[in-house]
DNA sequence: GATGAATGAGTGTTCATTCAT
DNA sequence: AATGAATGAACACTCATTCAT
């Protein structure tokens, strides 16, 4: 059945398979040859080893998803002004966060294999470098929403749990809910959940 | 530095930086077996194989530490009156966080290797078990709650979240908190920001 | 001088001479691998395990036995009728005999594995196979002739027994002999032999 | 259950049933001593080494059916003008053959051991060392009968035949005959049968 | 584009045996 | 009479990777 596609791609599918069967390090380079019917010296010469195969299945959408971030990041960050007066809603946190579900959902087996599976390859710890990026931005966002409504200055844990909190609920989605219009449902009442959460600590 | 400490006890020194360093699939038993100058044949005179050697090491610990969840779950549904009456604190929490952190600084090496270096042994799912068990009881609790207070019932789904989020900060602290005192006064932050989380949820 | 021989060959006969030496479970890949001038990855290549190589060594030569008799078994159930009346001689005998003889040494080497050096393969009991397979058409054979001569029913039991001696025969060969000629020759004295036997006990 | 019995019998216990499941090479001595609740350095306490142990089970029995054979054989030189002229029947050859049979049955396990179980020991060629012996008897035996009837010299490798044919039915009886009574009856068939094979042979 | 062959280091595990105590 | 500890060599097997063709 797998016979049209072009032995790059076949090679693609089995690694896939194969990684999310066995992770990162128990996969064997030799099984996904020989499910995609080809020998080991193919798959080098379409990749240049283990880790450039791993790669291939998830570094698109991994810098999709950082790109997402980043301009939805950028953009709060140019009109932080209107974002702290726009007090009434969640509007905005919903929209950035159901391109987010989108993006994952659109890429499944990509960001499957990203947080159960790269134990061992360069991804290990990608999670880590997503919540590193995110904290930073809020970190800015916190202090200037004190500055302008002269609160108490959160504290950079804090800020950094509730980071991991926000990138634990999509790790959640990824390995529990295989629907996005599910996800994106929990999506809601979770953020009204961690709204009252931030809230609650913006009060001191 | 090591010779007065006997072989076993110098294998599982080694065993555990080694499985710390790798995990547990990349660990190499010769490696142990060298760092504790012994032959690979004398970690099979103390230990029955790779997993056995993991297990001395973590499982301890972790019964220790569901025997204390045990415990303060039986209590609570032993004195659910009593619990949902007092409105007021947060007090039986933090009592509990307080014995779990406690279990877990007390054995945080073997807690980190169940947390980040347990893929490929029998323990790889622990983390699931444990939420599994304690979803149960706030199933349990939430519907007790939600009938004396005729309050709406709780999303299954929610629960399961909630109770993962809980999960999650105690693995936060193992892998990002050094110090079982900071660890306890995060715990304190977080357990406010959770509950009015929690009561947001309830209010439906 | 085996340096003209390619690699899967030069493997073939030194595992056959280890195999020949120390039998199944003592001989090592390791040391079939040094003397074949290979590392043990290249038998990997070749062969999917130890018992793979064995079956190599052996496999068709057995299945080439089982063929002749088959046939031969086949074609005597076919003209039974012809077999019986036939009482002069011992001439079909000879024929297939001598068949038998001529594939055991074709492919002595792989038979004297088979007989003397499996035991702890797959092949362990291949000679009670053969002794099963020929037994049950030996027992339609004499009952046909029982029913035929109006003679007495051989027992079940003395059917096995010569049977088996008759595979004792050719095992004989195989070790004590190695001219094809002379197991010719003895062949004729030993049927002359067994036929009187038979004879002895259709008598009753 | 064992508990009265010495340690050495315990071993030797334990050891007979891994020998007899495993065979002589994949029997663990570890395994033995664990079944007998015993350490390892226990069992170097009463044997020398893995060989001595299974001696200790086969070397009395095995002793005792040489002296019995020997003991027949001395005796049939010592009266061969007599063996010779009674010409009537199997009567002396049921004898002994009877008496090597319940040799055989009494020490059951031991001798199964040495038959099929003893490769890799030093009694890997014991059936050897035992036809060896009787063919020489039965050379003579052969040659005094051809002098003193005239009659045609046996060919060397017809009595090494049947007497291996002989031998063969003993170990037939070993490894398929459970019950003495059954193996002295199937016994008496078959002495009838060889003795038929013999005189068709002396008729040359 | 892809094969077939091969490497060399590595894996966890098992073994019979030894010996001080 | 027996233990507990340890050795050291061996085992079959797997791995990612290389490269001439």
């Amino acid at each position: 059945m797998k016979t049209d596609l072009e032995t790059r791609e076949r090679l693609l599918v089995n690694a896939k398979t194969e990684f999310i069967e066995k992770g990162y390090l128990q996969a064997s380079l030799r099984n996904i040859c020989k499910n995609a019917q080809v020998t080991t010296g193919a798959l080098y010469f379409f990749f240049e080893n283990k880790e450039d195969l791993f790669s291939s299945l998830v570094e698109v959408p991994l810098k999709e998803l950082q790109g997402i971030i980043r301009r939805y990041f950028d953009r709060e960050r140019a009109q932080i002004d209107g974002y702290i007066r726009e007090k009434n809603g969640y509007a905005v946190h919903y929209e950035i966060a159901k391109e987010v579900l989108h993006c994952l959902y659109q890429n499944y087996d990509a960001f499957f294999l990203l947080v159960t599976r790269s134990q061992g390859s360069r991804f290990e710890h990608f999670t880590d470098e997503i919540v590193e990026m995110m904290e930073k931005h809020y970190r800015t966002m916190a202090d200037e929403i004190a500055l302008q409504r002269e609160s108490v200055r959160l504290d950079d844990y804090m800020i950094h749990w509730l980071t991991h909190t926000k990138v634990d609920f999509y790790i959640h989605m990824i390995t529990h809910e295989k629907s996005e219009q599910m996800a994106v449902k929990h999506m809601e009442s979770i953020i009204k959940c961690m709204a009252a959460g931030w809230n609650e600590l913006l009060k001191g």
